[in-house]
DNA sequence: TTGATTTAAGACTCTTCTATCTTAAATAGA
DNA sequence: TCTATTTAAGATAGAAGAGTCTTAAATCAA
């Protein structure tokens, strides 16, 4: 898996709170979103969590409470959310676990890899939640997971895509 | 992580194997290969097994036993081992992880994914085990674990690179 | 002030991955 | 044939990731 469960529910729920923040005011409940995302709520919390500390996120306890983006979410990229729940490992790290691969003392993949790592890195660093949340909007495109009743049986692979 | 640690071991092998043939013919021992890979000799047999069972190696038990490359070795790229040991996960599946991600039901952030993970099928498809095997005797690279006593201290993460 | 609501934090469980250990099976060579 | 060697296979253990549960702390509203 490129990115942990954690990281992925983490874009979600910034998704999630970015579309909210367009419509109204205030903090957004994790229990609603947990509910609509369907994502459990205590490993979302703690996830969310992260992101509070990362300074991506501010909190409120309390009725009228929850979450909210503490930037603007064109200042945010989906790498920031990225980074701060899982490390800059994926956009670092040697393919093969080589510690101290680089330029220097290269691993026999490491040109290839560093090419399309340094392209994933400025890919999603180029896309800002305020953005990627509007293209939600605009084509309509899904961010939830599936809920237990959707079948979603594991996901489609398509192996003529890639030949 | 983007490979797992067997596939990352299950690379390293068969590069070692495939280095070995050019030597000398008959069977690799898989005792010697641990100990000059610094890969634990059970858990490298077992990455070794699902080679075999896969058809990349061919093994032999007994004195003057190991394994050996099945095929030629221009003819099995990296992706055969990553998908041996991996799976095709890496290349087919959603990086939000929503099952049923594809064309006609795309994630948030799915072109974008669609379009890296291609890349990166088709450049690992693209490198054979003998031309990566040759790269590394030209330019005298790497391909170890660093041994306990080298010191490694964990990889060299450098954030200048990406910006 | 009291109570309901909601996030924070820590302990705990479950699963998967990683790694080790033991025994069995096959083979070469004496 | 007998023995040492080497891979195969299964059991076990350890570590990390994923997910759950309980209690505490903060806040709003009555």
């Amino acid at each position: 898996m490129v990115l942990s469960k954690a990281c992925t529910y983490g874009i979600l729920a910034s998704l999630y709170v970015t579309r909210e923040a367009n419509r109204s005011k205030g903090y957004v409940s994790i229990g609603r979103m947990s509910k609509e995302l369907n994502i459990s709520f205590h490993f979302l919390t703690k996830i969310l969590q992260q992101l509070t500390s990362a300074g991506i996120l501010s909190s409120m306890k309390g009725p009228k409470g929850g979450v909210a983006l503490k930037r603007n979410p064109q200042e945010i990229s989906l790498v920031d959310i990225v980074v701060a729940i899982d490390g800059m490992g994926l956009f670092t790290d040697c393919l093969l676990g080589l510690p101290g691969c680089g330029e220097e003392k290269p691993c026999p993949v490491h040109d290839e890899w560093a090419g399309i790592r340094a392209d994933l890195f400025h890919t999603f660093r180029g896309k800002s939640l305020a953005e990627t949340a509007k293209r939600i909007d605009e084509l309509n495109l899904r961010f939830a997971l599936p809920s237990e009743s959707e079948e979603g049986g594991k996901s489609i692979r398509d192996f003529r895509n890639l030949l």
